[in-house]
DNA sequence: TCTGGGGTCCTAGGACCC
DNA sequence: TCTGGGGTCCTAGGACCC
């Protein structure tokens, strides 16, 4: 991690420009043009959008069917989501932002925190820069950026809002490129809202008070600010001020829960239908608790019936599961999570989706030991099998080797009408190129 | 008919301890 | 009549992010 005593430091994000849009039409030039929208699971609701379609008013998360007019008559494009494509563009992308400095933070799928301060010398400006990162990404990858420079993190996320928002700075704005009062200028015309932290509640209640716009909340005190909102915001104005309180976080760390839950396809009233798929929940999420060295001490299971509709009954709930022995064994997850979705299921229901999420997290092999562990030669078995297990799925593709308990008839996998092949990590997949 | 999924952090309040 | 003060841990809920 740079530390923020390191001397000054200098922040860019760079950030993919309507990411999943952009990496479907890498592959389908044919959507160049033409709105499209990249649909969540279940071909639910709009979760990407490119510039086409966010003009006709499109807005993020809305649903699909509330769109169906809108799409006869401008010709949308909707596509299911491809995770496996948006995963490996992405590392793709970010691994050509690791050629420019190791000082990389993958902050999301579409984006990343650099420390740039030292790089200055290699380039005219630091927007020459911001312009050669842009040109790099797209020619290598085909997919646009844009880039944000500033002193904090915060700053340099407006200034990525403002290089994506003003054509004229051509994707990429370093906000010391302004003078201080045209800087003014600049941040009195934009929503208080778009500030990285600053969320809609929290936006209406700025409002109430007069704070309308980024420069009003640039001139407030952090401490006044501190005790009318919380030591979060407090954080956010000094950032804003350009006094760095977020450090750059290059090794991520591990993470504290992981959870996998989906939507049905279709209502799913039995608790063998409900089983199958949490079990196959369960598989992925303890997959990635394996790739990341953890083990689990603790796990919860939850079900609900669809909350959207106002006919019939509803139902949802949870339950926490302690682990015996802390375990990032499939079989043992599974028959623990059953175990409590038998707890809590109810007859007569019409179930819209279930889920797992995995707690107490630790890293494997330092847990505290329990009087009832498993002799040591079958926790070795364990983890052999469970290598076979990943190392099978890793190369055949995932589920060629999966539990029973997940099923085969899988009626309640997710609707997904229209996805496009998985181009780059899948060999009968890969995109053909015909010479005339 | 059709409404995503996966994360983090902070705060307040209750239980409990000395 | 007067009814401490400080600390920890846990949980639920709320806010934010992409």
């Amino acid at each position: 991690m740079l530390s923020l005593e390191q001397g000054k430091p200098l922040f860019a994000l760079v950030d993919c420009n309507n990411f999943y849009c952009s990496c479907e039409r890498v592959f389908n030039p044919k959507l160049e043009n033409r709105p499209v929208v990249v649909l969540s699971n279940n071909d639910g609701c709009a979760i990407a959008r490119s510039n086409e379609a966010k003009a006709l008013g499109i807005r993020m998360g809305e649903p699909w069917f509330k769109l169906r007019d809108l799409v006869k008559h401008h010709g949308i494009v909707g596509l299911s989501s491809n995770y496996t494509l948006y995963g490996d563009m992405s590392q793709r992308v970010m691994q050509v932002l690791r050629g420019f400095t190791p000082d990389v933070e993958v902050y999301s799928i579409d984006e990343s925190f650099l420390r740039i301060e030292r790089m200055r010398r290699l380039w005219p400006s630091y927007t020459d820069m911001g312009q050669a990162i842009r040109a790099r990404v797209r020619q290598w990858t085909g997919i646009p950026v844009c880039v944000g420079i500033g002193p904090t993190k915060t700053l340099a996320k407006l200034a990525n809002h403002i290089a994506k928002k003003n054509p004229q700075f051509d994707g990429v704005f370093d906000l010391a490129s302004y003078r201080p009062a045209q800087l003014d200028a600049l941040l009195a015309k934009i929503d208080v809202g778009e500030v990285w932290g600053v969320g809609r509640r929290i936006a209406e209640r700025l409002k109430h008070a007069g704070i309308h716009t980024v420069q009003d909340l640039r001139l407030m005190s952090p401490k006044v600010v501190r005790a009318h909102f919380s030591v979060v915001m407090e954080r956010t104005v000094s950032e804003l001020q350009g006094v760095p309180c977020l450090e750059l976080e290059d090794i991520a760390p591990p993470k504290k829960q992981i959870v996998s839950s989906k939507s049905f396809g279709e209502m799913v009233a039995s608790l063998e239908e409900l089983s199958e798929a949490l079990s196959s929940y369960v598989t992925r999420a303890a997959e990635k608790l394996r790739e990341q060295g953890s083990v689990c001490g603790a796990l919860q299971v939850f079900v609900m019936t669809n909350q959207f509709r106002t006919d019939g009954a509803q139902y949802s709930n949870g339950i926490v599961i302690p682990l015996p022995n802390p375990s990032n064994n499939t079989l043992d997850l599974v028959q623990a999570a059953l175990f409590g979705l038998k707890a809590i299921y109810r007859r007569g229901y019409l179930y819209k989706k279930t889920g797992v999420m995995l707690l107490d997290l630790a890293p494997a092999g330092q847990t505290q030991a329990s009087l009832f562990d498993p002799l040591e030669e079958q926790a070795k078995h364990s983890d052999a099998l469970m290598s076979v297990l990943d190392g099978l799925n890793r190369k055949f593709g995932r589920d060629t080797l999966c539990v029973a308990a997940s099923g085969t008839t899988r009626r309640w996998v997710a609707k997904a009408e229209n996805k496009t092949p998985c181009y780059t990590t899948r060999w009968g997949e890969l995109p053909k190129a015909f010479a005339r």
